[in-house]
RNA sequence: GGGUGACUAGCUCAGUUGGUUAGAGCGCUUCCCUUACAAGGAAGAGGUCAGGGGUUCGAGUCCCUUGUCACCCA
């Protein structure tokens, strides 16, 4: 108490320096708690060359509550963060560095390549790892992982090498979603697919004995590529052609017409081209028709030998040209334009072609149905549940999974090709002979596996998996996975997977899944829209606390969040209103030591307080069950702001200034009790402006981020002290109202006569308050005798009616018009309320308590009217 | 085609076992630099909770339906 507290928080000052004490005395590691049950929380590894971002920072916000709050219930909290090698962005990024160099990755060789891109994450890698400290996330770092690590790396290893001796690893030919400009196959899950105003080309295919077939496509190049021309076995336009044969334009490759019930009759002109090699649908049916697959692509997109005189052609080039000379050759009927679907790459927006390439796959099936399994009974939950469908419909309809890229920063898939006997060995150790044949000619594998077939093990390979090692046996399975609902399969799906598969055992209890953060219009932050938030300039500008809070209780849980820079200003202005009422509180504790508030000596503004706090503790805690953490933040804010600081803490001048020293230190019990619990609260929304006040407040004992989280204490719970609280709430209320009407100079001191009704002691202890909260210099209460003034203002709050003798002020047409209108809504109150408790049907079938608040209501209300209704008929009408 | 979410004040959003006269921020009107706080205080204006139907003593909240928008899966 010595040092004086400043009269503002200075957050960049104290985030840096608060967060490295917490750091340095390793509050934030899970061993501060020994003997403690584990609460667990493994980080969504964000890109280890990427910057942050506000998804990160919602993440971040929400990961670091959950572990701060748990920690505070004394449970041994362990956050493991990590970063993700991200293999294409990564890449992408290392490969222009070498462009600007006039270098490129083939020029330089793939170790060179490699080194190149260690060094870069070396020089980057720890920005984004900075930057989640700026948030305040209180990981424990000693444990920090990385996808590419030893460690991670075995255990990719042990997994693939696994699966692979299942027989749930395969390669082969297979369509798959083939990115041009990265030179790479990508997963379903990496497309896009959106709707595009395109064109819809009309053509007679030729048959082989004249004539031809009317067909429309919305990609002419890929009629080079097809292997048959389709139509409905029912369409009776078309059932002399079935089994005859076409002739490709331009190629003349003969190809034969089938029947096949996929063809949509109402489509185009009825009639399908088939091109397995470069359409899901067609692969589909060819498989089904044993049609032959013509690949006409080379890997960057230009047209191969198989399209004849376009080979090398660009994609888009050969569709011009080929099309031209159909149209010279009379083949063609018209073009319209045509809105269709076109998967484009989610990296970089290029337009992926399918094709057929010789790829690893994983069979996702039987992994799936264990992960079904898992959530529908209830070993793993959802929150919010609604997402559950939408993870078992992605299970339900699971394609085998395209793990390899053809990439370099990765990890290298462990398998080596035989040149001699053409097997494939898979091991755990990198082998020197082939295991079929023993033949030395044997080289591995040029391809890297997906990026997130790494991140799927994350759970348990950051605890040392497939290491029994002592982290692994205590802290998994891990508690919760938070994260955004736009990577539930992305991730989610495939960590539960992966988890059941190979540690026998879910990887966590709990997925809650926030949404998206878009700016405040809902528009998707982009760089080139201009409309991004930087949290990182948010965070110099107002504060990680002020980011945090507003993350926090903005959103709640599965939806989207348009975040406004005036919300986050807001927040850090609650930072400051919580400064100044614990500034004030500091300023009052000279020569005070701290105790429990005396329960028996309590007046009732101090019962009112503690009620509402230990009723705000017990809603929160309900809210923090249910993952409400929204909602329970906006009610601390609430009540700190709207009823500690502008009520209680305004009353308590009285006493802390009134010279009675029981009454003072009474007081500072009070306002101590309540700082002190709110400041537990809201520690895992602002941890800093918290952690610093509660140093200059004789707390508890401790920092507080290891203080013990708030329990609600029902013997403060005071229905009665509320109820009769509220009445003097009202009657200021009432009286600050009426000052403004007739407008009386703020300043000017009034003084007021009360009938108090049944209330006289409720008004004779609190005659101070008045003075206080809206400037009455002196109260007057009434006898049964007294005399009214006339021409005054009258405030009706339940049976209590107090005069305000303004009189050059008042106007008695006003006041009646005043009166009047008090009176209709008194009425208009009381007509629902008899009308509720008149109904039979509602008091025998509400609850009780639900009927008692209205039959009290009813009472106070009737007595207001009375009140209300002689003071008008005293001013005559 | 299947599914999910949203629709509440001018704007952006809360409102989770159905129960006081539906709340907040920003914006707007009037007043106030009162010794914790102008990053503040006081008093206000502003909403038929998208439309329709139903269940219920009682619906922003539950059910059905229509509309608009967004997203996911195929």
């Amino acid at each position: 108490m010595t040092t004086e507290m400043p009269k503002t928080f200075d957050f960049n000052e104290a985030e840096p320096r608060l967060y490295k004490w917490w750091e340095d005395n390793g509050w934030f590691k899970p061993e501060i708690h020994p003997d403690a049950e584990p609460y667990v929380i493994s980080i969504p590894p964000p890109n280890v060359t990427g910057a942050l971002h506000n998804g990160h920072a919602m993440f971040v916000s929400l990961e670091d509550l959950m572990i701060r709050y748990e920690r505070m219930r004394g449970k041994a909290s362990l956050w493991v963060p990590g970063t993700d090698h991200a293999g294409i962005a990564t890449q992408l990024q290392v490969e222009r560095m070498l462009r600007d160099e006039g270098t490129s990755r083939e020029e330089v060789g793939r170790e060179e390549f490699l080194r190149r891109t260690w060094d870069w994450k070396r020089k980057y890698g720890g920005r984004i790892v900075d930057q989640l400290r700026y948030l305040g996330a209180s990981c424990d770092w000693d444990r920090e992982r990385f996808t590419l690590d030893n460690g991670l790396s075995r255990a990719v290893r042990e997994a693939f090498v696994t699966l692979w001796e299942q027989g749930l690893i395969y390669r082969g030919p297979r369509l798959i979603n083939w990115s041009p400009g990265l030179q790479t196959a990508v997963s379903d899950l990496e497309v896009e697919r959106g709707e595009e105003q395109g064109h819809l080309y009309y053509f007679n295919y030729p048959l082989e004995n004249g004539g031809g077939i009317p067909v429309a496509t919305t990609r002419p190049e890929t009629i080079l590529g097809d292997t048959a021309v389709a139509v409905h076995p029912d369409d009776e336009r078309y059932q002399n052609v079935i089994g005859q044969y076409c002739l490709v334009p331009m190629l003349n490759r003969r190809i034969p017409v089938i029947a096949d019930e996929y063809v949509d009759r109402e489509f185009g002109t009825g009639a399908l081209k088939i091109t397995p090699g470069h359409d899901p649908n067609d692969y589909e049916i060819g498989m089904r028709h044993n049609l032959d697959l013509v690949n006409i692509l080379n890997q960057d997109a230009t047209l191969n030998e198989n399209a004849g005189p376009y080979a090398g052609m660009d994609r888009f080039e050969a569709r011009k040209a080929l099309w031209a000379e159909m149209e010279k050759a009379g083949m063609t009927i018209r073009v319209e334009p045509h809105a269709h679907v076109v998967p484009r790459s989610q990296r970089g927006g290029e337009i992926v072609e399918p094709l057929v390439s010789t790829q690893w796959f994983v069979t996702m099936r039987p992994l799936a149905d264990k992960a079904i399994a898992a959530v529908r009974d209830g070993r793993i939950r959802i929150v919010p549940e609604r997402f559950e469908k939408v993870y078992y419909n992605w299970l339900e309809n699971i394609q085998d999974w395209c793990i390899s890229r053809q990439l370099w920063w990765g990890h290298r898939i462990p398998a080596w090709h035989c040149a001699d006997c053409g097997k494939t060995t898979v091991t755990r150790e990198d082998p020197a002979t082939c295991a079929h044949c023993g033949s030395a000619a044997i080289t591995q594998d040029p391809d890297v596996l997906d990026t997130w077939f790494s991140s799927a093990l994350w759970p348990f390979s950051t605890l040392g998996w497939p290491e029994q090692t002592p982290d692994l046996e205590r802290y998994y399975p891990t508690s919760m996975m938070e994260t955004g609902y736009d990577i539930l399969f992305f991730w989610v799906a495939r960590m539960i997977m992966m988890g059941l598969w190979f540690t026998d055992d879910i990887p966590f209890h709990t997925v809650y899944l926030h949404g998206l953060v878009r700016d405040e219009h809902g528009t998707k932050m982009s760089k080139s829209y201009g409309n991004v938030i930087d949290p990182v300039e948010i965070v110099e500008q107002y504060g990680a606390d002020a980011l945090r809070f507003t993350l926090l209780t903005g959103s709640s849980p599965g939806n989207d969040m348009n975040l406004a820079e005036s919300r986050i200003e807001y927040s850090r202005n609650f930072g400051n209103k919580l400064w100044q009422m614990s500034r004030f509180v500091w300023s009052n504790l000279d020569g005070y030591t701290p105790k429990e508030p005396d329960r028996a000596a309590l007046t009732l503004p101090d019962r009112w307080i503690l009620s509402r706090l230990h009723g705000l503790i017990a809603n929160a805690q309900h809210l923090f069950d249910t993952y409400q953490y929204g909602e329970a933040g906006r009610q601390v804010l609430e009540f700190l702001w709207n009823e500690f600081a502008d009520w209680y803490v305004e009353i308590s001048k009285n006493a802390l200034y009134g010279g009675d020293p029981a009454a003072r230190e009474r007081t500072l019990d009070v306002l101590l009790a309540v700082l002190d619990a709110c400041l537990r609260l809201l520690h895992p929304y602002i941890p800093f402006i918290t952690e610093e006040i509660w140093r200059y407040l004789p707390t508890g004992e401790g920092p507080l981020i290891t203080a013990e989280w708030p329990t609600a204490n029902p013997a403060y719970e005071h229905a009665d002290a509320e109820a009769e609280f509220s009445i003097l709430i009202d009657l200021v209320r009432g009286i600050r109202n009426a000052r403004a009407e007739y407008k009386v100079e703020p300043a000017h001191r009034i003084g007021a006569l009360v009938d108090p009704g049944a209330h006289r002691d409720l008004i004779n202890a609190h005659r101070d308050l008045f003075a206080r909260l809206c400037n009455i210099k002196q109260i007057t209460l009434l006898d049964a005798a007294g005399e009214v003034p006339g021409k005054a203002a009258a405030i009706v709050a339940d049976d209590v009616t107090v005069y305000l003798p303004l009189a050059d002020l008042v106007d008695l047409d006003a006041e009646r018009e005043r009166l009047a209108r008090e009176l209709g809504n008194l009425a208009q109150q009381i007509a629902r309320t008899n009308g509720l408790l008149q109904n039979e049907s509602f008091v025998s079938k509400a609850k009780p308590d639900v009927v008692q608040r209205e039959r009290d209501k009813l009472e106070s209300l009737t007595a207001s009217r009375q009140a209300v209704e002689e003071r008008l008929s005293s001013l005559g009408s």
